[in-house]
RNA sequence: ACCCGGGUGGUGGAAUCGGUAGACACGCAGGACUUAAAAUCCUGUGGCUUUGCGGCUGUACGGGUUCAAGUCCCGUCCCGGGUACCA
């Protein structure tokens, strides 16, 4: 046989290949599309690894078999070329980004190359380029320039918003829209823009004089050269990612992903639904404490919850105090806060009447929930219930005065257009006859109950808040005034069906209520803890083995239905960024709460029947609920979903509770200080954001003399002042975008590359529609997705593309591992040990060490521990503890990385191997989405293979010695069986198994004998897929003029893959004995007959009488005896 | 701690619906060719047992359902990934 010369044979098609533009492709209406896209490289200096071409060759496998099926193919492959290392390494060598960044692209163009794919490189997209970024900064003013209407749930152009502001809309100026400043008008519509800026904390390295990423901070130290990080606060861009939690979470539905990546992104976004509970604040009781109150709570000490009265007292209404005329009907008002303090005097100083009122009415004694001194707009009412709507008024004397009573009578008009009915009393009628007054009132609760239905009940509780404090407080943001903060602790719960089992409240630290509702003698205590918090860095707080902390506030809580005293404290795992920053703790259901209750002595009452919670909590949503009831409500026997949903009714009765939805996501950070990224097309006029205008795009990158941050947190482009000042007077904006920006719509720029009018044009887009396969690795899990997934809605909404999904399916390759050696060191002692060192590592911090300071043996030689302590000098003067005079690693396998310098380079395998036998042997190595290791031991099994069928196809002459001689029958059937086996398996992308298939094909043939052309013909196009290049050598000797990639799948002839016998496995009782061949159209009975006869199965049944006789047709016979 | 994956020979891994466990390879052992080596080809290769035919056993472990379990159910252990005081 001639020798099967792969590096002439590659060479010479990648050249045919290249000058004949083979892979060139554009649209064609006459052909369905289908669109195979790779996650582009950041092109890094160390090259391509074998890790990356995992996924490339599994899609570029799918994309050459969708081209012989008949498909228009769009396969691309671009660089995500803005990133750190091309900028670090700018700064330490002066070179620009651009040309590192250009060498290394050019370098991985070739590595690609030499794997054979089936790039249009025609379409290459980059993403540093300018006619790219171009349309990044494009896509941005788009998000600056929208709002998320949640209405139409959708976002629109901010113009929308600003005509809804002029329509009246209410702002957070609480002026007309056209009298606001521009200032103030900007400020406003950056609450709602997709993209705003805000401030926030960055990881700050002062050693460095730089920001870092959060995986450049490793244990709270730069990872390069391990000096402090600290959080600084600063202003920064992002994107409202946030307001489309909903949408990225139902689109998950329709797309085809691994359900392990749908379940990560569900996790990130993180929603939960609970409900939302307000608990009103007893501020005053705890000065009256004599005793333990947490120990008590059952029978409560405190469920007379009146102080003595004081002396009447005159209370001067206060007409003086409403802001603004009070009766326009279109204008709101916050409550001044000598208002609310007035209310809490009047809460301590009750009069005569209004006590003996309240102790009668309140608690649902009447079967609604009444408040005093409830603040309903500019008004403060003396008993107000929200469901139904009523307002009671006791009437001190000075409401007969004759402005006065003007006064109340305007305030009833409004309470009524508000839906509240009001009754007034006389602080007589009340003292002369409680009786009676409770009777009328009650009179008015029947009345009204009978529209107690839900919707009612819902307008009930939102109609009375300033409209734009209830749209922002219900979106979580804690922006602008609450009415009633002073009063109230809101807190969020996944259970309210634990609402029984309360026994005190938790807020953050950082909470703004606790400074307010801090109790004298706790103020020193509460003080302390706080400090504590403060001086405790990020890194303390989360290395920490987790204890739990808290200090009592003094202040108390009113429990919604048994109306006892809940105690308040602060603690630190309660977060302020999560939900309200405040829970209401159940003990018995919630281990934190559990510890925290026996830590501080709380009590636990147990609210599941038959669970014992004395040592631990139960957090299972199973069970019955018990000792959950009240007056006039009880949950118990009921179980988790049941008993949520009635408290949830009744809270919402109440007004004191709604269903509420959160989300762990956050808005995305969208600003970096870095050099190397697309700039921002803002520039500021005092502090006003101006966009530039879409002709001045791109805003380019500027030279500038050192990439080095400017040192005080701003971007090495703050020190270029010719650009950052304009002749205009305005400032750019001086941060770049992060890595996320080009990458989130570069699928798009493949459809439309050189588009110099718009980002791609719709009509390509609408040709190609989505991606239909997306391969890449599971660590863009999140990030990269889920960006992707949002800009695309956005462009959607916006009206530019036509599909909101940007990816159909989803495959995650597998991770190729590479030996990464490691030891662990002691921070305190300064010792690093080595393997076999007999110490707990439990307690030590484990490092990676790069490839080359390791030797063959596993050892680190004297010079290799010199060179290491040079390039990490936080380990200089550590002391090496060796094992008998060497120092030994321990290894494992990791994620190839150019910075643990354990990358095996393809270059090398192709060299020996070849590309096709590279391309089929990481095919081989197992399924496409399993984490393996790199060995090279098992790829002779494949290069054997290629040289096999080489040589069975070549003569020794290099003459092609198939011929004519027709293919006997069990050849067609296995050609046949193969041939759909393959397309099955791609389809599956269950390439290895493919590569299996065709070994056993060629076995069987090469069994056989067969050496019929058009045998081979078949077996050529469905291989050329995995080894194109050997495919299209062979392909072309058999006379073909035409590349084999126009070649059409052969069609599958149906008569071979059919048996007519079948060779069943006869087993009895379970255990195979004998193998009988019977036809498949056999009668069961005869089989029964037959096999129930034989002499073997005779011996097994050893004459006991079959009990049963099973067949599965062209599967198996059972005999049971 | 929680949520996802996964656990099959010396190794990588096969095994549509529950239906012959270990396909296809690597490695190893023996043989052929060769002066020799490489390459190539042939034979064998889960474990235990038996001179042999054969038998027993076997898919992390323990139970269960079934005529039949790697596959389904319950419990346990281990490995990998993700997330985390998220209420």
């Amino acid at each position: 046989m001639s020798a099967y010369n792969f590096t002439d044979i590659e060479k010479k098609w990648r050249k045919i290949w290249e000058n004949n533009q083979v892979y060139k492709v554009t649209e064609n209406v006459n052909k369905p599309k289908y669109y195979v896209l790779d996650m582009f490289p950041y092109p890094s200096g160390a090259g391509l690894h074998v890790g990356h071409p995992l996924g490339y060759i599994a899609s570029d496998v799918v994309a050459r078999f969708k081209r012989l099926q008949g498909f228009n193919v769009l396969h691309p492959m671009g660089f995500d070329a803005f990133g750190l290392p091309a900028e670090q390494y700018a700064i330490e060598t002066g070179q620009h980004p651009a040309i590192t960044t250009d060498k290394n692209m050019q370098r991985y163009r070739e590595q690609l190359n030499n794997i054979g794919f089936s790039y249009d490189w025609d379409r290459e997209v980059k993403t540093c380029d300018p006619n790219y970024y171009k349309w990044t900064q494009w896509i941005f003013l788009q998000l600056y320039n929208s709002w998320y209407n949640p209405e139409l749930n959708k976002a629109e152009t901010i113009e929308n918003l600003i005509a809804l502001y002029n329509n009246g809309r209410a702002n957070q100026f609480e002026k007309p829209w056209i009298e606001l400043t521009e200032t103030e008008q900007q400020k406003e519509l950056t609450q709602y823009r997709l993209a705003y800026k805000d401030e926030s904390f960055i990881n700050w390295c002062e050693a460095l004089g730089t920001v870092l990423a959060n995986d450049e901070v490793v244990n709270g130290r730069s990872e390069r050269g391990g000096y402090p990080v600290e959080r600084k606060r600063m202003s920064q861009w992002f994107l409202r990612i946030t307001k489309y939690a909903d949408r990225l979470l139902e689109g998950l539905e329709s797309v085809d992903f691994p359900e392990s990546l749908k379940e990560m992104q569900k996790n990130w976004i993180g929603r939960s639904e609970g409900a939302e509970i307000e608990f009103e604040i007893l501020t005053d009781y705890a000065k009256n404490l004599t005793h333990n109150p947490f120990l008590d709570l059952t029978p409560s000490p405190f469920i007379d919850l009146t102080p003595s009265p004081s002396p009447k007292e005159e209370r001067g209404a206060d007409v003086s105090q409403v802001q603004g005329g009070p009766f326009d009907g279109t204008r709101y008002f916050n409550i001044g806060k000598d208002s609310i303090k007035y209310a809490r005097e009047n809460r301590k100083n009750k009069t005569d009447a209004e006590n003996l009122l309240w102790q009668n009415i309140r608690n649902n004694k009447l079967g609604a929930k009444f408040r005093r001194q409830y603040p309903i707009e500019n008004f403060i009412t003396d008993f107000a219930c929200l469901a139904p709507k009523l307002i009671i008024e006791v009437d001190g004397g000075y409401h007969l005065d004759n402005e006065q009573n003007q006064y109340d009578k305007l305030r009833a008009k409004r309470l009524e257009i508000l839906g509240f009915k009001v009754i007034r009393f006389t602080n007589e009628e009340v003292l002369n006859d409680v009786i009676k007054v409770l009777k009328i009132i009650e009179v008015k609760i029947k009345e009204d109950q009978a529209n107690w239905n839900k919707s009612a009940i819902e307008q009930s509780t939102t109609a009375f808040i300033n409209e734009d404090t209830a749209s922002i407080s219900s979106l979580g943001e804690g922006l602008g005034v609450r009415l009633n903060e002073d009063l109230k602790v809101r807190v969020f719960t996944t259970r309210p069906d634990t609402i029984f089992g309360v026994s005190f409240m938790v807020l953050a630290p950082e909470h703004p209520l606790v400074e307010e509702i801090c109790a004298i003698e706790q103020k020193t205590a509460v003080d302390d803890y706080i400090n504590y918090c403060k001086s405790r860095s990020e890194l303390e707080r989360k290395s920490e083995t987790k204890e739990i902390t808290g200090v009592f506030t003094g202040a108390f809580v009113e429990h919604p239905f048994t109306g006892k005293a809940i105690p308040i404290y602060i603690a630190e795992y309660v977060l302020m960024g999560y939900g309200t920053g405040a829970i209401m703790a159940v003990p018995c259901g919630d281990s934190r709460d559990h510890t925290f209750a026996q830590k501080f002595g709380i009590a636990i009452p147990n609210i599941f029947e038959g669970i014992d919670v004395n040592e631990k909590a139960w957090e299972e949503k199973t069970g019955i609920i018990t000792n959950s009831h009240c007056d006039r409500f009880s949950i118990d026997g009921l179980n988790f979903e049941e008993a949520k949903q009635k408290v949830l009714d009744s809270l919402n009765h109440l007004g004191i509770g709604t269903k509420q939805i959160n989300y762990r996501m956050r808005d995305a950070g969208f600003s970096r200080q870095r050099y190397w990224g697309e700039p921002f097309p803002i520039t500021y006029n005092n502090e006003i954001a101006t966009t530039d205008p879409i002709e001045n795009l791109p805003i380019t990158l500027p030279e500038v003399k050192s990439y080095k941050p400017s040192g005080d947190g701003k971007s090495p482009l703050s020190t270029i002042s010719d650009w950052v000042n304009l002749p205009n007077g305005n400032i750019r904006e001086t941060d770049t975008m992060p890595g996320y920006a080009g990458s989130s719509w570069y699928y798009l720029r493949y459809m439309d590359p050189h588009n110099l009018n718009t980002f791609c044009d719709k009509q390509k887009s609408d040709y190609w529609q989505q991606v239909d396969l997306y391969v890449g690795g599971a660590e863009h899990a999140v990030g990269h997705l889920l960006h992707s997934r949002m800009w695309c809605k956005v462009l959607h909404d916006l009206g530019y593309i036509s599909f909101d999904e940007p990816y159909k399916k989803l495959v995650n390759q597998g991770m190729i591992g590479g030996v990464v050696y490691h030891f662990y060191y002691d921070q305190n002692e300064r010792k690093i040990y080595s393997d076999s060192v007999n110490i707990n590592r439990g307690n030590l911090l484990q490092f990676k060490v790069p490839n080359e300071y390791v030797s063959d043996d596993e050892t680190f030689s004297e010079e290799g521990i010199d060179g290491f302590c040079k390039e990490f000098i936080q380990f200089e003067g550590f002391e090496f503890v060796m094992n008998n005079d060497k120092f030994t690693f321990e290894k494992s396998i990791t994620k190839m990385s150019k910075r643990l310098r354990n990358v095996v380079n393809p270059d090398e395998i192709i060299a020996k191997y070849g590309a096709d036998t590279f391309r089929m042997y990481e095919m081989f190595l197992g399924p496409i989405d399993q984490d393996k290791p790199w060995n090279t031991k098992g790829i002779d099994g494949v290069s054997r293979f290629i040289k096999r069928f080489w040589g069975y196809c070549i003569d020794d002459d290099g003459i092609i010695s198939l011929n004519n001689e027709p293919a006997n029958e069990a050849s067609l059937k296995i050609i046949n069986r193969t041939l759909k086996k393959i397309a099955e398996d791609i389809e599956k992308y269950a390439f290895n198994t493919c590569i299996s298939s065709f070994m056993i094909c060629l076995n069987e043939l090469q069994a056989q004998k067969c050496r019929n052309v058009d045998v081979f013909k078949n077996f050529l196009i469905m291989l050329s897929p995995f080894a194109p290049h050997t495919a299209e050598e062979l392909w072309s000797k058999l006379g073909n003029t035409t590349t084999i990639l126009d070649a059409v799948y052969p069609a599958i002839d149906e008569t071979y893959l059919n048996d007519d016998a079948f060779n069943y496995p006869i087993s009895i009782n379970g255990k195979t004995r004998i193998i009988m061949p019977f036809a498949l159209d056999a009668d069961a009975s005869e089989i029964e007959k037959t096999v129930l006869a034989d002499s073997t199965v005779l011996k097994w049944i050893e004459g006991k009488p079959v009990k049963k006789f099973i067949l599965v047709k062209g599967r198996i016979v059972n005999v049971v005896v």
